[in-house]
DNA sequence: GGCTGCTTCCTAGATCTCCTAGGTTTCTGC
DNA sequence: GCAGAAACCTAGGAGATCTAGGAAGCAGCC
């Protein structure tokens, strides 16, 4: 019987695959196995299980992001910048929505600190801010702002929360604007009364 | 042998408590029936399966969570009223991190229409924003960055994705005070170029 | 070619899950 | 005190994760 040629690798990406299809959450270890003809003991030799699995297409997945959001960014500033990056960040999201799920998931905070992805996912972040003159603590509170709401908009057009009749890219463009506008207005930190 | 005394009632009560405790994707029939000390085909009679189980935690969380920002809210306009909503949001998401993954799941539509506690939600967010003098469709697509936002940032939060040194709590506060600018300075709508 | 050894893949099985079908037992209302 | 309606049970199938140990394909080396 010739073989099937697993390796860890192949076994990730046809998971990823298989994510974006049936939903990051439907990813089962005998799915897989059946897709390649295989039993899913088989699997086990590639992958320890099935957290270890997961876990290895969220990096996948945020490597697969931040190399396209970083094309988009790429010679840009300002609100050309923000707007290029937002962008490529849902169409990913749209395009891989198991994928994208993927990196949504609680990661252990040392494989995190280790991640080239995830560092070039900063660095990119606070590079785009640059143009918008913020100084910290108001450049991280910002980087939270942008990420909460792109992330927040690409999770509930997912499960289809946006139900008005109002085009949903549409709505994508003015959140944009509108971050624009707080980015160039920031206000300043208030002393925390009471 | 007493009997336990189950309702959907209680049983749904039960599994939002269960989903708070050990995860909403972890609430399964069987560790349900154990809190019980039932057998698990027992609960089949109050429920109809797992999944009608997760919606029903949903909207038991859904009309939660709208009631206790709707006092919050209560007899506040402007900033102020944002602010409280944020918060009471914020802190339902983080006090019942089970109930709160529970209203992120898809719901078919039929069903969200003739929800109550959503119809309510909607008024509520709606009317929170009318001392902006907003009108459609930058109210809606207002609405939407809101959401966004507000639901990215406990998302994130909850899984641990603000790693950097910088207090939760005041990066929340100053994502309130941006989005509050952005509300007071809306952008006009541009034609869609190219 | 043939042998050695690593890797790949398998069989077998324990344990957990969801869910159905149909039977008993407890409680409630008359 | 006795129907009838719940509540709860046993039994069992299907499918999931994961382990332990065995067999079979594919290198490189003589």
């Amino acid at each position: 019987m010739p073989r099937a040629g697993l390796t860890t690798e192949r076994v990730v990406a046809a998971a990823a695959d298989l994510a974006d299809e049936v939903g990051f959450e439907n990813v089962t270890v005998s799915a897989l196995a059946r897709r390649f003809g295989v039993k899913d003991a088989s699997l086990y030799s590639h992958v320890r299980n099935l957290g270890d699995l997961r876990t290895r297409i969220a990096f996948l997945a945020g490597g697969e992001m931040i190399d396209r959001i970083a094309a988009a960014v790429a010679g840009r500033a300002g609100k050309d910048a923000l707007a290029a990056f937002a962008d490529a960040y849902r169409a990913y999201a749209l395009e891989h929505p198991g994928r994208y799920a993927a990196t949504q998931i609680r990661i252990d905070q040392a494989l995190v600190a280790e991640s080239p992805a995830l560092r070039r996912t900063a660095e990119i972040t606070y590079g785009m801010l640059r143009a918008y003159g913020l100084t910290e603590p108001d450049l991280t509170d910002a980087v939270r702002l942008l990420r909460s709401t792109f992330h927040g908009y690409c999770a509930l057009e997912a499960t289809g929360a946006f139900a008005a009749p109002r085009d949903v890219r549409r709505s994508w463009d003015r959140a944009i604007d509108a971050l624009h506008v707080s980015l160039t207005h920031w206000p300043p930190e208030e002393e925390p009364h009471d």
